[in-house]
DNA sequence: ACTGCCTTCGAACAAATTGGTCGAAAAATC
DNA sequence: GATTTTTCGACCAATTTGTTCGAAGGCAGT
């Protein structure tokens, strides 16, 4: 009644809720079967390993996040609330993301190669969306850049040094007036006066 | 220049944080030590165990907790506003307590017979503070329960039962609502109209 | 320099946990 | 009822984990 596709993607949802919540060290085989209500055994017919099922969840929601910016870009025409906008729907998935990056970012878990490849396949698509409003920016002559490509390079560094500390800092401040206060840093070098 | 049992507060506070993130079973003795950067042997010198450590951070907590509660209690003077601040604060820390009691609610961990003891000392606590505002509330003339014995228990029994789902559905509903409906169910029976 | 005390540490270990395998049973499909 | 798809429990090797222990560093007083 259900294909062996579909209940993959029902594997990764699950497994992705535990991801999220846990990292992927403390994340254990055992929790992500139980949740779905299988042996552990069986979840090896679905994926090869621990490691293939949380590509499988990165990439899922890799694939979530793209859309939500692709909309979200779309929304609005003009270049800075594009722009505004991206940086909106990044910063709320900060939360998210970091929790399964938990593994790369807290020194006192391991260090993963796989989850660095993954996280380079992501930041240069995340790149190319940069790049992508900074161009529109300029054709409309809102931006006022030298390189794009380094500004985009500069703003996802800025975008994703705040990932890190947001990881750990209270969680009362919310999250419009960081916004606020990231948006000026930012356009105040970008945009023209 | 710092004694040994401020030691101990700076090891609760710390460890307090890992747990109430992980859990207790998720929670390694490393990285307690990690946290304080010490060696994990260091650790010993201070606690007997792990779950030692855990016992004086969920103590911490309560006394955090009590205090929190005693004063909201205090702040107000009608009978009702005392029942509504209990069950505000009460509910403001239960996703705290949910994430150090994890291990006991989350089928997939396994049961530690020491935190039930625990949680046992905490519980009998909280009902003498209900029992207070209940005595209080009759002597005011605004509750009308039989046997506020029996009734502390109910109440408590609520607030319990709500701990448990609480820590699965959706974070968006806001605590406002989610306690509005509450006192609402729980008031129709308790205030005399 | 010596003593005694408080504190930290690394090495070591037994027990438990973990990701993963395999063959057989069970369920579904033909 | 034969064949294919899916699930499962038992098992394993490797790693992790809580804990112990003796040595040693640091420090105060003598």
């Amino acid at each position: 009644m259900i294909n062996k596709e579909e209940f993959r993607k029902k594997i990764i949802i699950s497994a992705g809720l535990i991801f999220s919540r846990y990292g992927f060290k403390k994340t254990t085989m055992d929790e992500i079967a139980k949740a779905l209500k299988m042996g552990k055994s069986s979840i090896y017919y679905y994926f090869e390993s621990k490691e293939d099922i949380f590509e499988a969840v990165v990439l899922h929601e890799a694939n979530i996040l793209r859309t939500e910016l692709t909309t979200a870009i779309k929304s609005v025409e003009s270049p800075i609330d594009k722009m505004k906008n991206y940086i909106f729907v990044r910063m709320k998935s900060f939360e998210k993301l970091s929790n399964y990056y938990n593994a790369i970012f807290d020194k006192n878990l391991d260090h993963y190669d796989f989850i660095e490849t993954i996280r380079e396949k992501y930041d240069r698509e995340e790149l190319a969306i940069l790049r992508l409003i900074i161009y529109h920016g300029q054709r409309k002559k809102v931006f006022n850049v030298i390189n794009s490509e380094y500004t985009a390079m500069a703003i996802q560094t800025t975008l994703k040094g705040l990932e890190v500390p947001l990881f750990w800092i209270k969680k009362e401040v919310n999250i419009e007036n960081r916004l606020d206060a990231i948006l000026n840093v930012l356009f105040y070098g970008i945009v023209r006066k």
